[in-house]
DNA sequence: GATTTTTTAGACCGATCGGTCAAAATGGAG
DNA sequence: CTCCATTTTGACCGATCGGTCTAAAAAATC
């Protein structure tokens, strides 16, 4: 396997092999057993990772059966791609909605705030991105040298403006982009731990955005 | 597989079953190819995790036989438990070394730049932890709600102390601690996004190392 | 209700998985 | 050199892997 997330720009969620019917439309069923069957695939792909994964987990997980979750995706890499790409969009959304116009520590802190709710809210789609890097990131390597770096490349340069005015503490702003990344991903990817040291409370959140917030917001307010 | 980590306490790294001569000495071969074996299952483990890998692979980067590989480990678990275990010291030092007894601040960059050294360092031992976590921690469960969290709670105390007295922002000691392992963790275990971002520069440290720095003891130190 | 298309699943395939075994090769001590 | 313990390996095993094929069941169309 290599490198080819996202290749057609049009239809960008249709899972390329299965069959269309007569009229051109996608059927309910197609439609209801294609969520389900990357529903599952992200739960076990978020948790072993490409290789670990087997398609059996995936289809009992779907609730059918192996051949009939091949019916649906030619095979295990066209299940992972698709996974990887419905997630991709939300995964560059809360970096995207960063505005140049906007408070320099306002918008921080709410991307800040964003990236935590979304660590909350959707942990499997930060662990799956989690282990494609882990393992070299093989398929998506080419996204992460497009339209990560250019949206990165982008985004840094706002915040070093920021920094030029004054308004920001000087610090490299691709190596703060990586720091707010690993601390919210943190929550996802190492929920384990997380939970295993404080004790298995799940309301963690309040103490974990205080605690971010405090230490990034006031890291970069320059001082008067 | 079930966790089991760390049962025996005698003996830190001997690696259960593989032969003892007559003379109850290990041999020299033994040495190095049980040396080589735990290299190499570092690596492959480390990248794909447990169910990922595979013994071949490991065989072939010690450069022997799947048997013979076999001959010194019992089974494939046997392997990344010893593997686990002889890198969870390195783990647990840098934290150990927080001196309560020292300044705040200083004590405090101390331990990142420690993280940080090994992030560059061995970066291996980290993906290792990483993707055991994302599978679940189904080993390293005990050790996390054991040792690790013993001494998070330990120093966790520390830093309170040292919040109490006023030397440092009032912010949650554990999720402080998270913040660094994450940060400092993410330069390993994410290191192709990273490279894929910045470009392959492999130089990252300094400027890591400074941003990092301000962020947390700007953002830590109590303003006059 | 008949027919055609879409969906499902049982049986099966070669490849690879983790692991065994017995026999050959090697190493060290006398 | 001899002898015996240690090490290495080729052949092999059942289980599971990703994936195929075919035929029946179920929907949709007429």
């Amino acid at each position: 396997m290599d490198a080819k997330v996202m290749k057609d720009d049009k239809s960008p969620e249709q899972p390329a092999t299965p069959p269309a019917r007569r009229t051109g439309k996608r059927t309910r069923i197609q439609q209801r057993n294609e969520s389900r069957i990357l529903d599952a695939a992200l739960d076990i792909f978020s948790s072993y990772g490409f290789r670990g994964a087997t398609l059996a987990q995936i289809a009992k997980g779907a609730s059918m059966t192996k051949p009939n979750l091949l019916y649906y995706f030619g095979n295990k890499e066209e299940i992972y791609i698709a996974v990887l790409s419905r997630t991709l969009a939300n995964w560059l959304q809360p970096l995207e909605d960063l505005d140049p116009d906007g408070d320099p520590v306002e918008e921080i802190r709410g991307y800040i705030r964003r990236k935590l709710e979304l660590a909350r809210d959707h942990p499997h789609e930060s662990q799956l991105f989690a282990n494609e890097i882990l393992a070299g990131a093989p398929m998506l390597k080419p996204v992460l040298e497009g339209e990560l770096k250019a949206l990165v490349d982008e985004k840094a340069g706002v915040i070093g403006r920021w920094i030029g005015e004054g308004r920001l503490n000087p610090v490299e702003p691709r190596h703060l982009i990586f720091m707010i990344w690993a601390t919210t991903q943190h929550y996802s990817d190492f929920a384990p731990q997380i939970e295993a040291v404080l004790g298995d409370r799940d309301d963690w959140f309040p103490d974990a955005m205080s605690t971010v917030e405090t230490i990034f917001i006031e890291g970069l307010k320059p001082r008067p």
